[in-house]
DNA sequence: CTCCCATCTGGGAGATTCCTGAGAATAGAC
DNA sequence: GTCTATTCTCAGGAATCTCCCAGATGGGAG
């Protein structure tokens, strides 16, 4: 509701016919300190980038009267420089995105994890060079743990580890929330994919994936606050 | 029933058709110094949020008429930026509310304890930036206790204490009580979830554990007042 | 001083939470 | 298609926590 934004925020469009869908991404980005509108189609999306001029736009391929790529090449046309990652269905359709995300596009699949679109959306604008304050250049640390965002390496005292996915989406989470406690349920709602219908349980399996890989080393980082959830933190304090 | 309210009260709506349960929220509430409103479903909800214009709600996500997050939904699109701490049952409705706590938004299960509340929706107050006077972000402090909601740490002169979410629980109500005499209906009013049907000698053993866990040390801080309750002081008194 | 009663505290049963291995289901690579 | 990596469920067992009980302790009234 600020029509006023900071200038030094930056300006998202998010396009997608689902409400649920575009509400659920557009509250996270905002937490996250984006300045971010929405539309439910495409004409909308037209005439809101006109005036809005987004950095960036997070752009559902499917939408009730034009497609994503349309959307995407009329705004271009029109002179607003703005990077786009596409959303799209788990169908046949991907390839079609793969072809046209040529440039810094990117694109995700339905359902994602809002930890995911966050690092994407980061990535994206950090490519397009629209991003103005970013200082951690896709690495992050905690102790002798190294992350980095671009390769998707994990090191821990120096050693490279083999994580899957989800492992890497997981310690990226508690990397973020270095040194306090994140409940089971939020772990869930960031790392694990919107739809998840599944138990908090899987995170406890998670957890222990991780510790086997990363803290089978002197000091283990990832300790379990008994009742409330999981911690990252330097045992020497 | 105060129309007039100090304007540096905050002002928080509570929704749930069960009035035992908005009544006894909306008591605790107050007491702790918020202005507060109650409605007793969705469309209740929406005409007073539209007068009240609530920094923060407490809704129960299943209501006679909407649900809550329909609830939640109009009243933001009315323009009332608002934070929402949804009530959800022990059940499957608690993968609905997922996604929530990205938003800055959060969530509890019934039942829950009175503490554990208000300890949320300030978290969610300051989150949201509506949150004016709040002290320092998360830590509590008495004498050479410390208390850090964060990353659940308890410290006693410097030194790192191991505490049963219980007992963190009690020891966090007396900090917030610091200096006054509580009564053990209090205590357990307060910091055990509200079905609770036991024996108020159970606040007895908990005050024994805390004693024994933070009392070690040189001047012991909690003191029995005899017919009364408890009260955390100093003794150089 | 003695008695009464509130409080303290150790013990222990039962419940809860967490960890981990095993294996089914799924996705992805070739 | 097969093969492999990954995701997810489930269940047993270990660790911890909650709660109750009952005997010990100690304060205050008389």
């Amino acid at each position: 509701m600020t029509t006023t934004a900071i200038k030094t925020m930056q300006r998202i469009l998010v396009v997608d016919d689902e409400s649920s869908i575009s509400e659920l991404i557009a509250t996270s980005l905002r937490f996250v300190g984006f300045d971010v509108r929405t539309a439910a189609n495409g004409a909308q999306a037209l005439s809101m980038a006109e005036e809005f001029k987004p950095h960036a736009m997070v752009l559902d391929v499917m939408l009730p009267d034009l497609d994503g790529f349309e959307v995407c090449k009329k705004i271009r046309n029109e002179g607003v420089a703005t990077g786009v990652l596409f959303l799209t269905a788990k169908d046949g359709m991907e390839d079609k995105v793969k072809g046209l995300t040529l440039g810094g596009d990117d694109y995700m699949t339905k359902p994602f994890s809002l930890e995911e679109l966050v690092a994407r959306l980061r990535a994206l604008l950090r490519r397009t060079g629209v991003d103005q304050i970013e200082i951690d250049d896709e690495k992050m640390r905690f102790a002798d743990l190294e992350l980095d965002e671009a390769t998707h390496e994990v090191r821990r005292a120096g050693q490279l580890l083999e994580l899957s996915p989800t492992e890497f989406a997981l310690i990226r989470y508690l990397i973020i929330n270095a040194d306090r406690v994140v409940s089971k349920s939020q772990i869930l709602d960031h790392v694990w994919q919107y739809d998840f219908r599944g138990d908090a349980g899987i995170v406890e399996t998670y957890i222990s994936y991780l510790r086997k890989k990363i803290d089978s080393f002197d000091p283990p980082l990832i300790h379990t606050v008994r009742g409330v959830g999981y911690r990252l933190r330097m045992p020497a304090k």
